[in-house]
DNA sequence: CTTTATTGATAGTAATACTATTATTTTTGT
DNA sequence: ACAAAAATAATAGTATTACTATCAATAAAG
């Protein structure tokens, strides 16, 4: 897989930024040191003042490539999800048997990231604790309605519709497939956030597996598969 | 119930506030005008200054009262916890079948909430609407490790304990209460969100049913029970 | 090797989040 | 009813944040 990804490029939403951070070794290094800022100190205290300093440039520089800091959230995460739905689909294609298709397809979406070397200069498991704990708040916010139009959650969009395609045809009357799916998602991020922080809110223990068996057990309960 | 509840004051945790805003007019009329502002403006945009504005008071007379507008958010939240398990406990009160009580608790947990008119200064219709849109900010901050130790969010875990302990009681062997009622509760604000503003990543339409019934069906069918 | 595009240096503005000081009003105890 | 104490208002001020403007320096492209 990593030889095949590293002929691609991910192609994110053009509204997202002013001027395209993959096109400019400047750029490239915008994005790395965000998502290494934005780790470590939380999306709330990054700033483009502090990034230009890690960078070395001034915080106008960024300006020119980013409106603001939530752009730059909305674009490593539409990385993300883009990145994640090629995983996706190649670790589900060529599977016939429909359920074994869902239940890997749950456990891509489910499960944390490992370094992966096919972006140079983007940390994937850096990014996937960003996914985690601040996602939430590209949606969660004033702005969901103009950034929905603008195109910024389509992929995100096209993942929970192609899991949803896989849970009908398990099961063609399931009348809540979409929900489920978010939910999967969603609940997923959430409750590695409680095993952190608030572990009386989840069951899970850091570290341990079994959020990808939970999330697979309820899905196929759920859309009633005996 | 109103009758009831117009005798009991809901008492919120004391490193939430400066001065208790239920110990005087002007704190009341805080409380009650944070909650109509947030909701009107969002919480990005609630700051002290507008807040002053609309009670006819200089902001510095707003911080005597509360640290900072996230102390108010975290606030309004624990209250409505503490409103809403009250609730729960009550609709749950000397049910025996404990299918029926599992159930309605689901219902008091996923359901909207109409205006009730126990408390005159808060209006729980906007706050639940708060909650379902803001309250997910004030676990995914910087601050959600002291703001647990503190014991802010003792009155959801509790609220997530009680519910795991009717599942506990239909099938004493399922290996996951509290992520599953965990994930009733944040996912079924996230879908109403969604149906409002994301519809492709859920299948309910705002304003129908639909949601408790979801979460229903998922939680009995995920527990097994036949 | 000159034109054009990109980046850096410097400076500045408006808004936000918060604090300090003192005057005024309200509440409370007697 | 009145003095003492507490709460609130008026005014002002600081530090930080988010963002913009201008122009010089550097790099890239034709």
């Amino acid at each position: 897989m990593q030889e095949l990804l590293s002929q691609i490029t991910i192609k994110v939403n053009e509204d997202l930024f002013i001027k395209n951070p993959d096109s400019s070794k400047l750029g490239r290094r915008i994005i790395s040191n965000s998502i290494e800022l934005i780790e470590e100190i939380g999306f709330e205290a990054f700033n483009f003042k502090k990034l230009g300093k890690r960078i070395g440039s001034p915080e106008c520089t960024i300006y020119r490539y980013f409106e603001n800091k939530q752009k730059v959230l909305l674009y490593l995460t539409s990385w993300y999800w883009s990145w994640l739905e090629y995983k996706m689909v190649f670790a589900t294609a060529n599977i016939s048997d429909s359920h074994l298709k869902l239940s890997k397809a749950i456990e891509v979406l489910t499960e944390t990231v490992e370094q992966d070397l096919s972006f140079s200069h983007i940390n994937e498991f850096l990014l996937n604790r960003i996914v985690i704990s601040e996602s939430v708040k590209s949606f969660f916010t004033r702005e969901v309605d103009s950034d929905n139009e603008a195109g910024v959650f389509k992929v995100y969009k096209r993942i929970v519709q192609r899991v949803s395609d896989m849970i009908l045809t398990i099961n063609k009357d399931f009348e809540y497939p979409h929900m489920l799916v978010s939910i999967v998602i969603e609940g997923s991020h959430q409750q590695r956030h409680f095993a952190d922080h608030l572990p009386a809110l989840t069951d899970i223990i850091e570290g341990k597996g079994g959020i990808s068996d939970f999330f697979n057990r309820m899905v196929f309960k759920t859309i009633d598969v005996s």
